[in-house]
DNA sequence: CGTCCGTTTGAACTATGTCAACGTTGGTGG
DNA sequence: CCACCAACGTTGACATAGTTCAAACGGACG
């Protein structure tokens, strides 16, 4: 109870909570973190995945409903609260779950609507910005993929046969290089998050500014139908 | 500052909060809501349904990320803290956002992994929920569907003909009817909560305890395939 | 009574899952 | 040290659920 903050270091592969654990508050410090939900069947699915600066598991009085798996050398922060502080410490867990319910719509409407391009490329950028923290990202950067094509496949609900694919098409059309299968160099970062954030490649910079293209317009699974404008 | 709680009546269409709004809590007490998220195109996605008991809004210190329209009329509770629960007061808004957060991650899967007909089941199986409220569900009930056939293809991202035909396939096989668009009357729950739940239409009861039928495993989009087992 | 929007139904298309075969890597045991 | 094996990743061929386009229908509202 006087141990406001302990500080804890896992390994790569390591559980910081397993469903069910009593319930804890953790601060990422270093190191990434992957949110995973063990299914019925004995799958599992992949959540969420989480840099420094973020904040998971469950107030007390409950149980994990998730597990939280390591994916690279970690070390988290134990959140309690202290007696001063324990109204802003409450008011902040709050804010800080709002912030990521909001994340995480946004990951819902990624998963269900974009297209599987669209996709990956959600996913690299997140990688991207998990890894520079505030650094503008640069063309030629190097993103270390510490997740398997299995476990991507899983977060972002595609079958791990077209995450291949679509790595391989991303690097046949230039916006990612890779030798390896847990890095990739990102070519053009301008596209990708270009890609990520509307469905579509722009038509390559060289466009000398043609104003009378047909407007391109976001692009997913669906898009393609003409808006109904009004509803 | 010395008003903790205090009451709001909604209609059908009015809306609690708009995107930008400045934060604040609300309960809802009596009614149905609908969180909306406007996309660049004009379009909007609806993110969540909540009926009674639900928190809906964020907490201040930061800006809605969505709207709330009321789907019927609604009784909605403003929620601050007081001096003297704050600790309490804000200890049960991290607490319920968190499960929130399950809820929502829940409904990703949904949208994410299963099929168009398991999905309708999902939303058909909360609006009971939100209508009866601790009472079992009984089949034969009738369950007003207060979002039009639009709203209900955005909730469970799906193109509204699709829904219109997931209406028509299901009346057809006798899980629900229908006169008017805007309710079902529920002809076999169990076999409703099944396809929410599995996927799969559970052979009508007759099956006389048949212990060597090929066991019927989840089925969604995915799940047809011969699972790893192993990762 | 006519128009309009929401719903329904039909037909065709496409993205993505499934199945299958092959290559590569890393670990294990002879 | 090398042979073998098991995962994982890649690529191809095929199947299909769900979107898109199109047209017809119905109720609501002027």
């Amino acid at each position: 109870m006087n141990n406001p903050s302990s500080i804890q270091c896992f390994a790569a592969g390591d559980l910081i909570f397993e469903v069910g654990s009593t319930a804890a508050l953790y601060e990422i410090q270093s190191g990434v973190v992957l949110l995973r939900h063990r299914e019925a069947d004995g799958g599992h699915h992949v959540l969420e995945v989480f840099g420094p600066g973020a904040l998971v598991g469950v107030p007390p009085g409950q149980r994990q409903s998730v597990a939280a798996e390591c994916l690279t050398p970690a070390v988290v922060r134990t959140l309690a609260p202290d007696q001063d502080d324990a109204v802003p410490f409450w008011r902040g867990v709050a804010e800080r779950l709002s912030a990521q319910m909001s994340q995480l719509q946004r990951k819902m409407l990624m998963v269900g609507r974009a297209g599987a391009p669209q996709r990956l490329a959600f996913l690299l950028a997140r990688l991207m910005d998990i890894q520079i923290l505030g650094t503008p990202a640069a063309s030629g950067m190097d993103v270390p993929l510490p997740l398997s094509r299995v476990n991507i496949a899983n977060y972002l609900l595609l079958s791990p046969e077209t995450v291949s694919r679509l790595f391989s098409d991303l690097r046949r059309r230039g916006l990612i290089d890779y030798q390896a299968v847990d890095s990739v160099a990102v070519r053009d970062v301008r596209a990708l998050r270009h890609l990520a954030e509307f469905g579509t490649l722009q038509s390559r910079p060289p466009a000398p500014s043609d104003d009378a293209r047909p407007r391109q317009r976001p692009r997913g699974r669906f898009g393609n139908r003409r808006q109904s404008l009004v509803a």
